[in-house]
This record gives C-alpha cells, sequence and structure tokens, in this order.
DNA sequence: TTGTAGGCGTTATCAA
DNA sequence: TTGATAACGCCTACAA
C-alpha cells in the first residue's frame, strides 16, 4: 500500500536523499555513474516524488482552483474549462475543478476546498458571489475572473460581444431583413453592474442598429430573466418566446438569439409551427455551443471560451511568479460571427 | 503570503497545538473554555486545516482522481462527472478529474498526476488503453471501471443497453414502422471486446427485433467505426448516413440512432432533404444529451450518467475503507426510453 | 483535561 | 561530488 519513498530509494541506490532528490531535478552535480544507479533503483520500484510531501516543504501547491459555474446545459464553461487545464498542464500545473451549479454557497464550499489544498491561485468562471471573491482575495493568492466579473479588484478577462452582435445584425441586414425579432437576457437583471456588460452590449448592438435604421418594434423582443433552458425535458425560453409571437402574429423574418441554448427553443417553436429556417425565418445564436448539432447548423457568434480559459490560467501563473504586485486589469477578447446555414434571404 | 498554522493558532489561544487539534476535529476532551478561546482564535485568524500537512501525516488524500473520456461533443461523461463529484463531496472527498480527450499517453499522464497525489482511488471514464488499467493497478488502490470496461479486473458498472434498445425498436414498431434504417458504431471495432458489449448490445436489439419479423435489411443500416460527430464546424456521421440513403432512394420511415449525436446529424439531413419529424420520419436517438435541445424535441433512450458517476464513487470509497479485498465485481444499471416528440406513426 | 514530541516525504542549506 | 539535517504543518501516542 504503502508508495516507495525518496529515502528508500536511497538506501537502495546506497546514497543519500539529496543525491536523489538532484537526480529527480536534474540539477546540481551528480556523477554520471551515481545518477545511472539511482535512476536504475527509481525504474525498479516505480518511485514518483510525492506532490503532497514536495508541496509541504516548498508552501507551493502548483495547483489552480478553478471555480466553474457550470458545465450544463450550457457547455460554454466546458470549453473554458478545457483551455484553463491545456494552459495549466503545459506550465507543470495541476487543475482543480470546482463545479458551482450557480449556487453561491457551493461558489464558497468549493473555495474552502481550495483554499484547505492551498492552491496557488483561483479562476472563477464566471464568479456567482461578489462577497466569495472578498473571501478569495484574503487568501492573498492570484484571482482571476472570466466572461462576467463581478469586482474590479481582480484580473479579469471580458469579452467585446458588441463587435460580434453587430456582425450578426449587420449580417441579417444584408440580407435584407427589416423585422428582426430579439431574445435575450435583459439588461440590468443581473445584481451585479460589472457582470451586466453582456447583455448590455449584446442587446445594445441589435438595439443600436435597428434604431438607426428605424426598424426597432419591442413587440418583437423578449429579455427574460435567464437564458439557459431551465429544464432539460421540455422547452425554454427561446422556444416560448417565438411561440407568443405566432400567437401574436407578429411580423418578423428573423431572430437574434443571444444563446445557443435560446437558439435551440426558437428552432423548435419555428419547426412545430411549421416553417423552414432559412426559407421562412433566419435564426442567429450566440456562443457556438450547440449550434454545430442543430438543423439547420446555426449561424451563432462565437466566443473565444477556450482562448478565455487559457488566457486566465496564463495570467494567474504570471502572477504566481511576479516579483511585485501590479494592479488587477481587464483584459478584452474578441467574439465573432460563424455564417452557417440558418439564415439566408428575407422573405419578400 | 503564508496561512495561519496550528501552531500559531495554539500559540495565540495559549495552549498546545494539539488541544487545537483536539478542537478541530471534534473529539477528545477539551474544556468548555478552552474551546471557546480556541474557537474565536479559529476565526479570527481564519484557520483552516492544511489538508496537504494533513494528507502527508495520514499518508491519505481524500481525493479520488477521475479519468475522463471527454467533455466535448459528447456531454454523457460531463454528467458521470457530476455523479461522481457529487458522491465524493457528500463523503469529504475531493475529486481530481482529467480530460484524456481519447487519447492514451494523456490518459497516462494524468495517471501520472493522480499517483504523484497519491489518490485515494482511480475511476476510469471511460478507460482508453488496457495498460493504463494495468498500471494503476499497481499502485494498489482501488480501480473503478465506468460504462466501457477494458479489464475485468477491477470493480466496473456498465449499462444495460439492450433492453433500452428494445424498447426503442418496439415503440417504433408499434407505431407502425417496418422500414428502420440504423446508425451506430460497428460491433467489433473497439479493440476490446469487454468494451464493445455497448454496440453488440444496441444493434443487437435492433436486429433481433427485426429479423424476428423478417424486416432485416442491411442497405439501411450504416455501421461506422465512431459515432460521435468529429468536426465540430461539420455535420457528421448521422447526417452523411441519411444523405447517402437519401441518394440511393432507399426507403425507410424511421431511423434508429446510436447516439444523440448521430440523431442530431440525422435531422440535419432530414431537415435539408425538405422532409419533416415525425410526420415523414421518426427518429431515435441515444443517451439523452442532446437530445432536449434538438427540434423536434428528441425520443431517446437515456443512460443513467449521473447515477453511473455516483454508483463509481462509492464503490470507491466502500472499497477505501473495507478491510478486505473483494473480487471485482460488475455492476449493472438500467437504460430507459424517454418518447418525447420526434417519434409518430409511420406513413402509409 | 492538556501538553510533549516524533515522524509523514520532501527540499534545501551547509559541510565535508 | 556527496551527505547530514533541519524544517514544512499536522496528527497522535503517550505522559502528565
Amino acid at each position: 500500500m504503502k508508495s516507495t519513498t525518496i529515502k528508500s530509494v536511497a538506501h537502495q541506490a546506497g546514497v543519500s536523499t539529496a543525491t536523489v532528490a538532484r537526480v529527480m531535478h536534474g540539477n546540481g552535480y551528480v556523477a554520471e555513474e551515481t545518477r545511472q544507479r539511482v535512476l536504475d533503483v527509481v525504474s525498479e520500484t516505480g518511485y514518483r516524488i510525492n506532490s503532497i510531501a514536495r508541496s509541504l516543504k516548498r508552501n507551493r501547491s502548483n495547483i489552480i482552483g478553478h471555480l466553474l459555474q457550470s458545465m450544463l446545459p450550457n457547455p460554454f464553461f466546458v470549453k473554458v474549462a478545457r483551455g484553463v487545464e491545456a494552459y495549466t498542464e503545459s506550465q507543470g500545473y495541476t487543475t482543480l475543478t470546482y463545479n458551482v451549479q450557480g449556487d453561491p454557497a457551493a461558489e464558497r464550499r468549493g473555495l474552502e476546498t481550495f483554499l484547505s489544498w492551498r492552491v496557488d491561485a483561483i479562476i472563477f468562471s464566471t464568479a456567482r458571489d461578489q462577497k466569495n471573491i472578498e473571501f478569495a482575495l484574503k487568501a492573498n493568492i492570484p484571482v482571476i475572473q472570466v466572461e462576467r466579473p463581478r469586482s474590479s479588484k481582480t484580473d479579469r478577462i471580458t469579452v467585446n460581444n458588441y463587435a460580434g452582435a453587430l456582425e450578426a445584425m449587420e449580417h441579417l441586414l444584408k440580407l435584407g431583413h427589416k423585422r428582426i425579432a430579439y431574445i435575450g437576457q435583459k439588461p440590468g437583471v443581473v445584481d451585479n453592474k460589472l457582470a451586466d456588460y453582456v447583455d448590455i452590449e449584446r442587446f445594445g448592438a441589435y438595439q443600436d442598429s435597428l434604431k438607426k435604421r428605424n426598424l426597432f418594434d419591442e413587440r418583437i423582443i423578449a429579455l427574460g430573466k435567464s437564458y439557459t433552458l431551465g429544464d432539460t425535458s421540455a422547452q425554454g425560453d427561446g422556444y416560448h418566446a417565438v411561440k407568443r409571437w405566432f400567437d401574436e402574429r407578429q411580423k418578423f423574418t428573423a431572430v437574434f438569439a443571444a444563446s445557443d441554448i435560446l437558439a435551440a427553443g426558437v428552432l423548435q417553436a419555428i419547426h412545430e409551427h411549421g416553417l423552414r429556417v432559412p426559407q421562412d425565418i433566419s435564426v442567429i445564436g450566440f456562443d457556438d455551443t450547440f449550434a454545430p448539432f442543430l438543423a439547420p447548423l446555426l449561424t451563432t457568434v462565437r466566443l473565444p471560451a477556450h482562448e478565455l480559459g487559457e488566457t486566465a490560467a496564463r495570467l494567474a501563473i504570471e502572477r504566481i511568479h511576479a516579483k511585485e504586485v501590479k494592479k488587477p486589469k481587464e483584459y478584452r477578447l474578441e467574439s465573432q460571427l460563424i455564417v452557417r446555414k440558418s439564415t439566408g434571404k428575407a422573405r419578400s
């Protein structure tokens, strides 16, 4: 049960633990012959440095704690997590991921776990409760926020949602659409103004591009307080919004949905109504998560999910090694329209 | 930077470290007054037991290592992971998850990481390389395999795919379908006979139920060597199989796809061909992952993903605490047909 | 009811 | 080029 220790390796190789350590780390002077002898014992015994003991001694765990909002139903954060993992591993770090499931208390429990393991940095993707950010900050380790920040006291990586949303709108307008509906999260619903920028930008681009052309019409705008499918056994907000518009006999030739999940519901409603995409109605989503699995392949605004994770991990590790403490900064990545098959010329 | 230690708490409270330990663990005799004094210092200083030091001392990390096949594009294993996490946390364990992305070398790296952290048990969901199972076994800690086992030397949790697939077929037959197409992974393609049972059972139920009624027709069967969408920017095998059948003018009124991802591609092809689901063609998937996001809501065979994870974690923890070593065993969970909106009466 | 002290497996300093 | 040894923070006999 007990695994091989440096001491037993030293003993079997007839050297001191210091020498074994030098061999394992590949630094310091070790005679080639001695080195070989040690290496032989290491491979015979399957000796592997005990990270726990090493961390204790070094007062550095080489673990990055990653608090994840959730992985289901929206797989966006799964991509972020993959980015974090890929980068941390390339730098010799281990990622400890904790799923919050949108629950502030769970977020707190995750932090407690991280701190008890003395993680070297914490990444929030995304923070649920601002108090928890303050709590993390007290540990005096780097804290990074991804996508929706709730505090300006840490480094944070955000996305320029406006540019991508504007691209999407211009794409639709260029196709001749004049009646474009919108469904998304209502700006101001999030209890934190920093985190709200996402919805402000997405809806803002929609609003700006239409108002300027006198095409804005509140009757075909659905602003809810969430934009995921709450229950995976039923249709979500996207479905219900479109169904209502059909019931009200609203006219529209395109729908801009502020997430792929909402867009999935939009497609369900259109399908059920017997109309076709994009011949009758064009649909654009946001995120590029479900987009390639829907019928038709969904045109969407891609968020740089993997890159968000990588950048977060990179900043975390930079801060771990930094000599001096720099001021928290905001980094902004770009979103980008991906044209697939759910958008076409407006019906005349 | 340095966090509070048991020693400094003891010092500030004017007691010994042993007393602080007794208070922290809530065992042993401690005078109420002393206890309060210690607790006060603990909350003032934010002292938190150092899991690293504790693990070293106890020779138990309280970490379960979970090797994940992948989280994307198929979110099935995300659900398994949630099950593992939920159970381990309820038992005071921490889960260290490592994404293998289908790469045996990455699987090996994950194992190395786990072993260096002296995890108390390892869960494979699912193992990619049998050699890695042997490797894990050498560490003399419990090893559990989920869904597709590749070795009978460990506990393993499998799913009765046959029953669910049979339910699906009977559902279609009852709706009057006589021309039912199949798309899935080819039995025998997996390089391991143990792991192959999934495809054998799914296709077996299809085959058995049709042959018995003389409805089996190889021309509408597509057996590939993978059943996920390889590239998220394009359609996958499900799409191409159905498209080919249309080109060949094959007749079929229903498609049974061996995964929701394949079913998504099937829907894309049908949609592109201008037909409707379920009026023209019925579709059934497998997994219950993407099913609720597709249009129409997909009828599918649900795998007990969360339960697979929970069970794996439970067995792992039971083995950790077991006095004697029991023989590896196979546990079998059930799959279940979920009827939604993609299946209807056969066109006459 | 409380304290003392050794040791878990490493690392790193200092001597040799 | 190598070795002895003192920590790292915690737990737990064993003493008191």
